[in-house]
DNA sequence: CTTCGTGCAAAGTGTTTGCAAGATT
DNA sequence: AATCTTGCAAACACTTTGCACGAAG
């Protein structure tokens, strides 16, 4: 939905500057995935060594301001953050392993439109996370 | 489903001990449903002045570990602790004015089902949080 | 050259750990 | 008396803020 190469349009129109570490952190966001800013931070240093966590954490917060990128809650710890508009969906969080899965936001859809209805509560379908325990870990429970 | 007055028989079991730290925390998450470990410092220490913020952490680890308190991650920050075994539901949380709503349980069985029979995931329904905009919100909205 | 952005250092939260004094059994 | 618990202080991890230098437009 937002194109990749929009930053520096985006960042103009509000007469914003179009910096290195902006590219990078975008980009790294684009190529992770799911990323914590600790995570987003590693990978931008691999290619630029001397970009500062704290640009990491100003640069998400307003990539997320313009529309570019989401955080979510998974689980405890720090957030992580996702491109916006990219097809939504929603995780699957193992309490067991950590792994974090997706589905298809669909699946939350007859559950979503109940609660408009009902109750005029608009869920934010990309920001859902589900928490539980995932098949893998489910076999090897040692309870 | 595990009946307040448990806690001494449970402490006891384990050869644990039932001090008033333990109690009156346990009752402070009673008494106010959803508890940051802030809010339950803030609820204990209008009986007792002294409890450290420390003894707040360890007992309620401690008190989830027994399975009588459980706890979720409702937005960014800390922790909210309920009790367990109380009536299980799901919340709703407002990003726009951090209100805290809870729905049935079953609405979300449907999908939990689904969930379980095609990929194996047992979602575990009583810590499940679902963000978005509520109905008051929605209407207030000033975009 | 003007204003925005970054790095650095320090200050802030929220949470955990080590240890000796105190409480419970 | 034995050992589990607590309070206190310090350590930690993560995030934010202030400020001067550096960079983009």
């Amino acid at each position: 939905m937002v194109p990749e190469s929009s930053l520096a349009e985006v960042l103009r129109a509000r007469g914003l500057r179009l910096t290195a570490q902006r590219q990078l952190i975008l980009q790294a966001v684009l190529d992770l995935g799911h990323a914590t800013p600790e995570q987003v931070h590693g990978a931008v240093r691999k290619v630029a060594a001397g970009v500062n966590i704290t640009t990491i954490y100003r640069t998400l917060e307003l990539l997320e301001r313009l529309g570019l990128v989401t955080h979510t809650h998974l689980s405890h710890g720090s957030p992580t953050y996702h491109a916006a508009g990219e097809h939504q969906h929603v995780h699957l969080v193992c309490r067991e392993c950590g792994a974090i899965d997706e589905i298809d936001r669909e699946l939350l859809r007859p559950l979503a439109d109940r609660l408009a209805g009902e109750r005029g509560f608009q869920v934010d379908i990309g920001h859902v996370a589900l928490f539980g325990v995932c098949g893998r870990c489910e076999d090897g429970e040692r309870k």
